[in-house]
DNA sequence: CAGTTGATTGAATACTTGTTCAAGTAACTG
DNA sequence: CAGTTACTTGAACAAGTATTCAATCAACTG
């Protein structure tokens, strides 16, 4: 919650066509009801896959690991995103953290797959945005 | 698609038992195809919108609207979050580019709610997020 | 055990992005 | 019409982030 509060005074005049302050203060506790409802740990563990998503690379190998539907292998990974080697771990590791991809060792290669969250996350994207925005 | 085909070639050495250049060829077309299927265009529209919610101030803003089910005001938006009338403005700006919300003027008045695509969103998050990460 | 190979980690850097300040527009009001 | 008020826009700066290089770890191989 933060400042303003003379502003939404005036709207609420605005809408209400009265204007105790009464009103104002009413609004103020919704208005932070709304906000505190959210549960700001939780909030931030939902930015925080956002945030994981939110680049070309790691988007990219989230959908392809989830159009896999299957793990794959570093190195192939490797073939289907234009970074270093180690730009791609620091990108998968941020994924897992994320809880959007899971990694498990096998003998010398290490395999990643998408996790429940990303294929639910990717089906809702997909269904939602049409292309040509 | 990119480069490194000699490990992704042992690795297949490694896991098909047989090395033929041409299984390396094979699997690296199958890639590609997995990521030529998703459409490079589509999956840029939905990197927008994942960049759009990926800030503090925007997925909050897009929360509140979710959670009020009605629209509200750029004025009573503000009480909600923390930064200046003009960030605020930024912000429902890039959320609307990203159709996550949508404004319309009344009067001297500006009022923005959530679309279908934010509700969709939150609660898929809400949905596979569970606190404590 | 020394040598390779697959993958990760941390520090440095180049880049992107969030926020603000200053100015501007659009709508009401006296 | 001049003056507020609600909101937006663009430029500039500060803060955050993606990527790389170098070094390191872990697993297999001869």
């Amino acid at each position: 919650m933060a400042h303003a509060t003379q502003r939404l005074q005036r709207y609420l005049e605005d809408e209400l066509e009265e204007c105790r302050s009464e009103d104002v203060d009413r609004r103020l506790a919704e208005l932070g009801t709304l906000e505190a409802a959210l549960g700001s740990d939780r909030v931030e563990a939902e930015q925080d896959v956002l945030s994981a998503l939110a680049s070309e690379t790691r988007y990219t190998l989230t959908r392809v690991l989830v159009a896999a539907e299957e793990e794959l292998c570093v190195c192939e990974l490797h073939a289907v995103v234009d970074v270093s080697e180690s730009g791609l771990s620091h990108a998968l590791s941020t994924l897992a953290d994320a809880g959007v991809v899971e990694g498990r060792k096998d003998g010398r290669w290490k395999k990643y797959r998408a996790t429940n969250r990303a294929v639910a996350l990717v089906t809702v994207l997909e269904g939602s945005v049409s292309v040509g925005e």
